[in-house]
RNA sequence: GGCGCAUUCGUCUAGCGGCCUAGGACAUCGCCCUCUCAAGGCGAAGAUCACGGGUUCGAAUCCCGUAUGCGCUACCA
């Protein structure tokens, strides 16, 4: 991954940057939990906003919510973004505007608040959740749509002291406008606007002190100088109040940018079960990185409809804000299991072999991992060989296990096939193993030759939709197949025969010989 | 309920007034290749562009309604 600004020689893209000032996005998770695809590909697309403009990706935790902090979410995440190949100016890195936790940044929060106190655009709130509560009951009661009365707003300066002095909790609420409307320009949907009769005086800091997502977001993105800020449409009814502290500071608005959901195929919100796992599992689960940004991130961007495989680099030169879509996509798993099998079938034999052994010795039965452990360059062989084949990297194990186990287990009725019953079968191999045994080059070529010369002068004969005849390699090649491999499916014959080398494929089809005359004496008796 | 956003093949999407009898990709099906499975090649099927009105010589594209979906409506983010 490169380290520095990629060239942004893309002299067509005028959409980054109104304004000019220095490019700068953020990914504002909370650490409440474990984050799933979608919050990646929005993590995702400000990165590239941020690199393809030359330009700073911040990564900043909102920690405010002491509750439902969950421990380890933040290293998790930390971990899902390097794993895709992001980099940032944050918590774990430093940077010029840290602290990057908002439960360190407390005393700013209170500033800022004290400081709309002053200009009488917020004020201390007194009322209880309690009371809350039954406001909000009343209100549905009669059919209202429920919203803070704003009765601490009212309150006199003598109410307000004695409250202070009664030492009586508080919260601090923006003072919104009462009347208009609120208007604030979405970069991708133009325009939105809001009555301001529908817009809450919202809390701004909490009673324990910590300021609200509401606020705290706004504040840091403020400081941290964030030119663009790139968050799921969950947050577009939010933005007209966000817009209204930022011109009650007489603050410079970012460019505001609402990503659509991902959604599950059912059409609801992305949940665990729909196989929404947390970013890390599908590493564990064999999936590439790259096939994961790739697919992220044509969910709800597109370069022109036709092109869509990029590498990362690739993504940073082409990214563009202005292709983003705007109506929610569903996560589709065929789509990102094709991906990934693009990408495996692009890897080296090294990034291959780096990338699919740790799964092969997880999923190898016990004896058959010392070899796979001990012989790098049959290995490397062999996952050449299912390659192409592979959809994760956990596939491997199922695929080659057969490649590194002593004796491939199966049962002998799988060495059959319509023109080969068991006597023939056995007939065959013993014709086939003196001829093998005699092979002297053992290699793809060599033993394709000899191969065909066996089917052709042992009678295995097909005819054609013609009537005239060709060789038939069918019934040979598939029961060399299933007695060296165990398996029906497997990579083609010379080139499998060639690696497992001239000794196990003896060993293995003198096995499946003594397999096929204990099927044929059970069948006899 | 109120407010807001969205709506093109099953899915991801192209399309920004005429090039659209709507293009690409995944998935599906068929054929080819072929020792199997893949991969690859070729092809098929699949979207009355949610619906109804407008505007216009002309609309998937602009406007207005309706429907549906989703989001917000917390001392969550």
């Amino acid at each position: 991954m490169a380290d520095h600004p990629s060239n942004t020689t893309n002299t067509t893209n005028s959409s980054d940057i109104p304004g000019g000032r220095p490019v700068r996005t953020r990914y504002a998770p909370s650490p409440t939990g474990f984050h799933h695809i979608g919050n990646y590909r929005t993590a995702l697309f400000e990165w590239l906003t941020a690199r393809h403009a030359g330009g700073r990706f911040v990564l900043r935790v909102e920690d405010t919510d002491r509750k439902r902090f969950v421990p380890g979410s933040i290293e998790a995440m930390v971990e899902g973004l390097h794993w895709l190949g992001l980099d940032w100016e944050g918590p774990d890195v430093g940077g010029a505007y840290g602290p990057y936790l908002q439960s360190e940044r407390l005393d700013s929060y209170r500033d800022y608040a004290e400081k709309l106190i002053a200009q009488g655009d917020a004020y201390r709130c007194y009322c209880t959740e309690e009371r809350l509560a039954e406001m909000r009951a009343e209100q549905e009661a009669r059919k209202e749509p429920t919203h803070y009365d704003r009765r601490c707003r009212y309150l006199t300066p003598e109410e307000r002291a004695a409250n202070e002095a009664a030492g009586m909790p508080s919260v601090v609420r923006f003072a919104a406008p009462l009347e208009g409307t609120t208007t604030y320009h979405d970069f991708l949907r133009g325009d939105i606007t809001f009555d301001n009769t529908t817009i809450d005086d919202m809390i701004l800091l909490k009673s324990d002190g910590y300021p609200t997502y509401n606020f705290a977001n706004i504040i840091d993105d403020h400081l941290m100088d964030i030119s663009h800020v790139i968050r799921g449409e969950e947050y577009i009814s939010s933005a007209p109040r966000y817009a209204q502290v930022y011109r009650a500071f007489g603050w410079e608005e970012p460019v505001v940018v609402h990503v659509p959901l991902v959604l599950a195929p059912d059409r609801t919100k992305l949940a665990k079960r729909h196989g929404a796992l947390p970013l890390l599992e599908y590493r564990d689960l064999g999936y590439l990185p790259e096939a994961i940004c790739n697919f992220l991130l044509l969910l709800g961007w597109s370069y022109d409809g036709e092109r869509e495989l990029f590498t990362l680099d690739e993504m940073v030169q082409v990214f563009d804000d202005r292709r983003l879509g705007t109506s929610p996509a569903i996560f589709d798993k065929g789509r990102l299991d094709w991906f990934n099998g693009v990408y495996i079938r692009k890897m080296t034999p090294k990034q291959l072999t780096d990338a699919a052994l740790p799964f092969l010795l997880a999923g190898l039965p016990e004896e058959a991992r010392a070899l796979a452990a001990s012989d790098r360059a049959y290995v490397t062989q062999v996952l050449l060989l299912d390659q192409e084949r592979l959809k994760t990297l956990r596939d491997a194990p199922e695929l080659a296990g057969f490649f590194f186990v002593e004796q491939p287990e199966y049962e002998a009725s799988l060495l059959l096939g319509k023109n080969m019953d068991a006597a023939r079968a056995i007939e065959t191999l013993d014709q086939l193993l003196p001829v093998l045994a005699e092979q002297r080059d053992w290699e793809h070529d060599a033993l394709l030759r000899t191969l065909d010369t066996f089917v052709t002068s042992h009678g295995f004969i097909r005819k054609k939709a013609d009537g005239t005849e060709a060789p038939d390699r069918g019934p040979v090649f598939m029961l060399v197949r299933v007695g060296v491999s165990g398996r029906k499916e497997t990579p083609g014959l010379p080139e499998m025969l060639a690696t497992l080398g001239k000794d196990r494929v003896l060993k293995r089809l003198r096995a499946a010989r003594t397999k096929l005359e204990t099927l044929a004496t059970q069948t006899a008796g």
